[in-house]
DNA sequence: CATAATTTGTCCGTATGTATC
DNA sequence: GGATACATACGGACAAATTAT
């Protein structure tokens, strides 16, 4: 082969605070550690890797932001393995998303194929345990109409538990990621109409239940439908004369953090 | 309504460096900054952002994490704004995954679902050069059947167009991240049957080219099964004892005070 | 209730490596 | 090579939070 054919791809150098996060991640992802487990302390950390104390908290941060651990201070604290949701994925998938110019449109579009999907699934498999559940997210909004909090975590949740109806693990989160993608694409709308949106997952859940793909998927559509309103107004804002050196302004919280020393008391 | 029907959501305090790298985030997503930009120094961002240097560092690190921007160190060195690219993604997707235990098997059932959406909506959406460029990977590997790099890029690539004919970058985003964690479960096979590979895709794209959908999905499908070999037996056991030397030994301290539940949900 | 102990959060001075001029 | 500019890394100190005693 011709020396001329070698491709060299660009390598980065890894940084220190990545591995340490590599390290822990891949001890979680073995079986090593299990959620619940607690890493040892930062000090004993700092010794058992060999990096300082910064390098060590950027990797602890880097674990943090992933959710795969949660830091708190105090005496008993420290990091605590935990299993993470779906926040961090929701966050880089709206990202590229956003960054991509995708429009509202699309990901309604992606949301109203899968849908069916996952009916489908459902009408094959829920128990009546899944149906339940479901059951009970509704009946939740039809006592606490006014609660606007209620509302909407119900109303988030039956579509989870519909995802987690069609046992595929895959299916429920790819639905969850768009539901939730959708929903930070635009500003959660009031949710004045809970009755309706209540009235509207009974219709899905009978449909479930009489084993009638077709008049679930209907409904189910007609809902997303429902939810499309204000969707083409993205903010896609002009970037206003972004001069890299005076962009970022981040106001602090209130005490000050004199540098110099308070006393304790 | 009665008080003790109010629940409260885990309140974590918010650290520091997620405020700052969540700023910049911002900056970038409502068009302030812009790909290629480059942050201030982290004298400047110090400055600006009145936080401590490990603290703006961490901020940094995270971005640089989630592949929003590039760090460099040298003279003319700093962080540039990138476009994160799946990787990430396909990170946390893993490791949710494969913490919730989900088989290959509802990956591979997941994939058999959406790819044929994601067919029918090449097939109407294709543009001539869309074809085109997915005729370039076939050629590519039936030029080179001995290089495995070019043929696991290109056969890659294949996946990457088709979903890019569908038009639907929601769609294609969705199929690139289970393709990549189906890769990142089993090890990425031997590319030994290159030119059967090339056989395939190239049947596939001609029953797309003919607006063929049955033929392409049925080939498609049978296409996926064909990777579905050795899925079964996935790595779940803890890795023998750890090498001696340098690598870290992680502890299992005693059972984490449990301030609520761990969030499944 | 108050104090002390423990652990993370934050700050800063300094040194080192690296890339550009 | 030397000078400069920048990220990377180190280590010590103090602040804040949390809980055991």
């Amino acid at each position: 082969m011709s020396a001329g054919a070698v491709k060299f791809e660009t390598l980065k150098p890894v940084k220190a605070a990545q591995l340490i996060a590599q390290r822990v991640r891949d001890a979680v992802l073995s079986g090593e550690l299990a959620v619940g487990d607690r890493l040892p302390t930062e000090k004993e950390l700092i010794k058992q890797f060999g990096y300082s104390r910064s390098v060590v908290r950027e990797g602890l941060r880097l674990l943090e932001s992933d959710g795969l651990i949660q830091l708190q201070a105090g005496r008993n604290g420290g990091a605590v393995i935990s299993s993470p949701n779906t926040e961090r994925l929701v966050y880089g998938l709206d990202t590229i998303l956003r960054l991509q110019s995708t429009t509202a449109a699309e990901l309604l579009e992606a949301q109203r194929l899968i849908e069916p999907l996952v009916i489908q699934l459902a009408i094959d498999r829920a128990t009546p345990g899944d149906l339940a559940a479901i059951r009970r997210t509704i009946e939740l909004i039809e006592e606490n109409p006014g609660d606007k909090d209620i509302v909407l975590e119900q109303s988030n949740r039956f579509h989870t538990l519909l995802g987690e109806a069609a046992h595929n693990n895959v299916m429920a989160i790819i639905t969850t990621l768009m539901r939730e993608v959708m929903i930070e694409m635009r500003y959660s709308g009031d949710a004045a109409e809970a009755l309706i949106i209540a009235r509207i997952h009974r219709r899905i859940l009978e449909a479930i239940e009489a084993r009638d793909v077709k008049a679930a998927t209907r409904r189910a559509l007609r809902h997303l439908e429902a939810t499309e309103c204000v969707m083409s107004t993205r903010p896609q804002a002009p970037r206003a004369a972004a001069e890299p050196g005076n962009v970022v302004a981040l106001e602090k919280r209130g005490p000050a953090r004199t540098p110099g020393r308070t006393p304790q008391h």
